[in-house]
RNA sequence: GGAGACGUCGCAUAGUUCGGCCUAGUGCACCACCCUGCUAAGGUGGAGAGGGGUUUAAACUCCUCCGUGGGUUCAAAUCCCACCGUCUCCGCCA
């Protein structure tokens, strides 16, 4: 939701950012109308509902045989009350749906455009060179009993995976390297459910474009997650938060469910895309002022993982139309995979401003006492896709994978995946 | 899954019998000040959340909130219905 002061006080700064999104602008002069007739609404029911209390007391204080005639009264009265607050709920409702729809306003100079017009902020590391053909990480995972794909296909259908041996240890390492990343910044760990209710679903603002990308279980009424930000975002819903210390940092471990419908046919091999995966999510609740530094914050930390494991990168500022109805600015890192000869998503971190907290009700006390909604945060530390990038990038001609040194402490010491016989 | 108890403004609790005197009382914790030459105790006052109006702002004022949503009524914390949640006991299963 984003803030209903900031459509009166400067719709153009709304528009600019719908328009910036490739979204109706339009809608943005509905919702101020919308407003409005909510706010007249309101006044005429609350002056109805004024009179009404207090002739209840006339009525309650007025000798037996007055009654009679002042009830009849009150009658006439409780019914205008009724209809002015069906108006007024109606009107309500209305500018929430409205309003609702208009995605969160974009940082300035975010770029606008869709998926192609991002903006590439840097490139890091060299990108892997090989005097052999290189082999890609489904290939690899299968000489080193890393990743059995036709299992994982054979007992829960495409996209499904067993991860085996190294693979399996592998992932945990990189799990232990980012968790003890995220502790020593101070984090809280947090290991999440993974199962939540429509509302909580629905304030972390997955439930609209997303919607067919969630598992949902109707026995039960129950979403599965499709990352632990949705838990960790509602961890603090309606909660009043003390921000005086600095921001409060949580890392959310958890697996994570996604349908990937429509999506038929796309990376169709290895464990690029797959329905389910595990991830350390940072989600991080700030003051409103320091959000943007609080983002920088969240690259850095995720930049300094991905050079942990020896991979080459880039940091790209994503285009206005490419973001998520809740993200302010999103910035993504992409490895680069090289038998794909390409840059792909690793980690993906998005400053959602106020807009997510408005909608879930956390907030902070300002100085004057008041409440108001804090920003917040949230960003990939590490997930199962990083494996792809580990191990076709460590390889070496006989199939072989060397451990990228962070990760050995983790893994007992070990130095190198060999295939197996 | 069965049976029962319960859900009140930070925490604890009163109020629900019999609807109006609840603008929800009290204790603890909290904040400010006063008093007592430390601490403790005592005194006075303040203090919840959301939303309208007005305003530079503050002050002021009105409406809503007693788990959630409906209903009955002139009037609901109080009566009725549904749902959610917590606790206790029993059963079943990891």
């Amino acid at each position: 939701m984003i803030d209903p002061q900031l459509l009166r006080d400067d719709p153009e700064a709304v528009r600019r950012s719908q328009e910036s999104r490739g979204a109706s602008v339009d809608i943005v002069d509905k919702a101020i109308a919308a407003d409005g007739a909510r706010r007249a609404s309101i006044g005429e029911f609350e002056s109805l509902r004024a009179e009404q209390n207090a002739f209840g007391k006339t009525v309650a204080a007025a000798p037996k045989e007055q009654k009679q005639a002042l009830v009849a009264e009150a009658q006439q009265l409780a019914a205008r009350v009724k209809a002015a607050q069906q108006v007024a709920q109606d009107a309500e409702t209305e500018f929430t749906a409205i309003a609702g729809s208009i995605a969160n306003v974009v940082i300035d100079d975010v770029p606008a455009g869709g998926e192609d017009n991002f903006v590439t902020l840097r490139e890091v590391g060299a990108k892997a060179t090989f005097d052999f053909e290189p082999r890609d990480h489904a290939e690899l995972g299968e000489l080193l009993g890393a990743i059995d794909i036709a299992r994982g296909v054979k007992v829960s259908g495409s996209r499904f995976y067993f991860l085996k041996g190294v693979g399996a240890r592998l992932e945990l390492a990189l799990m232990n390297l980012a968790l003890d990343k995220a502790l020593a910044e101070g984090f809280i760990p947090l290991i999440t459910p993974t199962l939540v209710r429509p509302e909580i679903m629905a304030g972390t603002g997955f439930l609209g474009e997303h919607s067919d990308e969630i598992y949902y279980l109707p026995a039960d009424d129950l979403y599965l997650t499709g990352t632990s930000e949705v838990a960790l975002a509602g961890y603090h819903s309606d909660e009043i938060l003390d921000l005086s210390a600095g921001p409060l940092r949580y890392a959310g471990w958890s697996t994570c469910y996604r349908r990937e419908a429509g999506s038929a046919g796309k990376d169709n091999r290895g464990i690029l895309r797959v329905h389910q995966f595990n991830k350390l999510e940072m989600f991080t609740y700030v003051l409103p002022e320091q959000a943007q530094e609080e983002h920088e914050r969240l690259v850095g930390w995720q930049e300094s993982m991905l050079q942990a494991c020896g991979l080459s990168y880039r940091v790209i500022d994503v285009a206005a139309g490419d973001l998520g109805s809740s993200a302010a600015r999103k910035f993504d890192i992409e490895a680069w995979v090289p038998t794909q000869g390409t840059y792909r998503e690793l980690t993906s971190t998005s400053n959602c401003t106020t807009y997510q907290a408005r909608r879930l009700d956390i907030r902070y006390r300002t100085e004057s006492g008041k409440t108001t909604p804090v920003a917040t945060l949230n960003g990939t530390l590490a997930t199962t896709r990083w494996l792809v990038a580990i191990l076709e990038t460590h390889q070496q001609a006989d199939g072989s994978v060397v451990v990228p040194d962070a990760l050995r402490p983790y893994l007992g010491g070990l130095e190198l995946f060999e295939p197996q016989s």
